[in-house]
DNA sequence: GTAGTCATGTAAGAGGTTACATGATTAG
DNA sequence: CTAATCATGTAACCTCTTACATGACTAC
């Protein structure tokens, strides 16, 4: 049910459009919360039958149209139940880490590119997150400024510590992985220099071939 | 695909029946690959109708069998191939950093409760893990040592190294989200001691009341 | 005998991915 | 006029969760 209070909570923000609830899951939340507008616009469709949120048509151009969606009361209600109910802990699954641990099977060659690949993406995540960090404390965050404008001055001390702790977080989180990573690199070029070898790196019999039986 | 391969991966170290491999995904495995019953049964089902495991019934006791399944070739190609693919990132979802971006529309004490839970989470994967690691390196994991009498000694080390290798990337991960909770902890005692007001602290509105419009 | 473990399934429904599909508007 | 952007959907398919279901075996 977390799809409907990322939505929910991007919209007390201000009132929006499906389109540009797309837009805020492909920027720098989307290491947060995301999802494809195929599951958007029915999910808001959805919580407006629910009466989570309200809709207003809007003309656009001459012909065209566009939803924007607001959250009235029962939407407030909804995220602030969310919040006191104590989310549990599931299993995780994470791709990289059970690569990583199976590497015997792969190459010097893939294993690096993986990681390489793995570094790349947690630097880039690091990168934007630094920014965006850096523009909330500067008050530079648009959708930030409006969400300030909704509440009172004594609450906004609240609302901006909290938005750079999460996305302290991801920065945590994204140091993290980078460290790993190169530890990983750090362990494929030692083990390679010390002719370890790796069943990945053996050729692949023939299933059907006649080997030595 | 990656439940096959967490499965493939698991049998290559010996042939395993569905509640066996339900077992180790219930362990400390559970942090990278996790699956319910429900779920490994069906599935090695089709594993099986696809070639890449083979069964051998086994009966127990007087009546009751079980099915033990074995990788073959076929398999085993498949985890290579798996692993010459590089794995693309997308992007993630994360409920308690959504939530914590948000805590505002929670109170003092439900954000402490979560921040409390997620610290205590990570602190038992953290023992847990590290003691996993333990018993690797001292050769105690019954699993390891299967896996390792199938392969020449020469590939001892690097298998040994790369399962390390990836719990130890659990064991960064666990330290980073033990951090973060005692950070957003300390933040919330810090804004609650200066008097910042939450929204969430506030009495809800009854909808239905008549308030001053 | 009975409680706990071993062992294996099915099924409904929620959530997510990928692809298909369409059309208006705006900036160059 | 043409490309990019704005805007909103549907549908098939896969994955995962939760609940329902059953029965044998073993240790006490």
């Amino acid at each position: 049910m977390s799809l409907r209070h990322a939505l929910l909570a991007l919209l007390t923000a201000e009132p929006m459009t499906g389109y540009d609830l797309v837009k805020y899951f492909d920027g720098t939340i989307a290491n947060m919360w995301s999802a494809p507008h195929s599951q958007i616009y029915p999910e808001l469709r959805r919580m407006e039958a629910d009466g989570l949120i309200d809709v207003r048509v809007v003309p656009r151009g001459e012909r065209a149209q566009k939803r924007e969606y607001a959250v009235n009361e029962n939407g407030v209600a909804a995220l602030r139940t969310w919040q006191q109910e104590l989310a549990d802990y599931q299993p995780e699954r994470d791709v990289y880490r059970l690569r990583s641990a199976h590497f015997e099977l792969s190459t010097y060659d893939a294993a690096r590119r993986q990681l390489t690949e793995h570094r790349n993406h947690y630097m880039k995540l690091l990168t934007d997150t630094r920014q965006f960090v850096a523009d909330i404390e500067a008050r530079r965050v648009p959708l930030l400024q409006q969400r300030l404008k909704q509440r009172p001055e004594g609450e906004h001390e609240a609302i901006i510590a909290f938005k750079l702790f999460a996305f302290r977080g991801e920065i945590t989180k994204a140091e993290a992985e980078i460290a790993w990573a190169q530890e990983g690199l750090d362990l494929l070029d030692d083990l390679e220099q010390r002719g370890a070898p790796l069943f990945g790196e053996e050729p692949a019999r023939d299933p059907w071939s006649l080997g030595p039986s």
